[in-house]
DNA sequence: GCGTGATGTTGAA
DNA sequence: TCAACCTCACGCC
């Protein structure tokens, strides 16, 4: 159930695993037999995040000849793209990998390290252009060092939709996710129904930099947190225990409990089939 | 043990 | 707008 914080420390997580390693690469549940018997026993190059998808480059003997020098993302022959959906997960360990619990769609095993992909929406080896027409289709991704935000501000600017339903449009803004919109507009004080176009550059320029804050940090640590310093439940005098949801966050699932800072109650509706938390208090217009 | 819901996307109606 | 997909953790018997 991840946002793109999470794919992203996957990505790290699975180079420094299998990084320039021949693997091994199977699928014991069998519905992505085919693709694994494509990229089995060659170089698993790197993995990289763009928004919620992760793509694991594979170098073929061809290119491992040819290119014995140069070791980066782009010499690769093809390519298996993992998006997680709602429920896929990676498990990731050292040495062999145990007696198969659960459906495992994707095993890959190392020198060192096996990993176990379970339940993804999407894993298929795709190729060269199959995956630069998926990058055309997301928007600029906050982690990303190449992310270019001007063409996130182009459509929040032209659109009448909501914010907060900009913020979970991966077109516009790749990796975002439930947390991070409900969290992020309540951080700035904005109200999840202002359209796009009624947004300053200034309202934009803070969210994007606040997102990339928030976002990188969620990649180094694996989880969520958005709860400013001056906030946090050992400032205020709250139990610590109470609101968690791995991290620490201000509106995620508190709907009808107090906010923080006004004390109004966490509001809690449907938008698009998602649940949108804000504070009516702090983020009035 | 059972039912529910979850950090998501797609494609048909 | 809605159902379908896929898995697992958690709350409530």
């Amino acid at each position: 159930m991840p946002e793109g914080n999470v794919i992203h420390h996957q990505a790290r997580r699975l180079t420094r695993a299998f990084g320039q390693q021949v693997v091994e690469v199977d699928s014991p549940q069998g519905r992505f037999a085919t693709g694994a018997s494509v990229v089995n026993g060659q170089r698993f190059v790197d993995a990289q995040a763009f928004g919620k998808h992760l793509f694991i480059a594979f170098a073929g003997p061809a290119v491992a000849e040819q290119h014995a020098a140069k070791r980066r993302s782009g010499d690769a022959d093809n390519w298996v793209h993992v998006h997680l959906g709602l429920f896929g997960k990676w498990r990731i360990g050292k040495g062999l990998p145990p007696a198969e619990r659960g459906l495992i769609r994707m095993r890959v095993i190392g020198e060192t390290h096996y990993a176990e992909l379970r339940g993804p929406t999407a894993c298929e080896v795709i190729n060269f252009a199959e995956r630069d027409a998926l990058l055309a289709r997301i928007g600029p991704d906050p982690i990303r060092r190449d992310a270019d935000p001007q063409r996130a501000w182009q459509r929040v600017q032209r659109s009448k939709a909501p914010i907060a339903s900009l913020l979970m449009d991966q077109r516009v803004f790749a990796g975002v996710g439930n947390i991070y919109r409900a969290e992020v507009l309540f951080r700035h004080n904005i109200s999840p129904f202002r359209p796009g176009c009624e947004l300053t550059w200034a309202d934009f320029a803070a969210i994007w930099a606040d997102l990339v804050d928030l976002m990188r940090q969620g990649t180094k640590r694996g989880r969520i947190d958005t709860v400013r310093t001056e906030h946090r439940p050992e400032a205020m005098g709250r139990d610590p225990r109470q609101d968690r949801h791995g991290g620490e966050v201000y509106v995620y699932r508190r709907a009808q409990r107090e906010c923080f800072l006004c004390g109004e109650e966490i509001q809690l509706m449907d938008l698009q089939g998602r649940k949108l938390y804000w504070c009516p208090g702090c983020q009035v217009a």
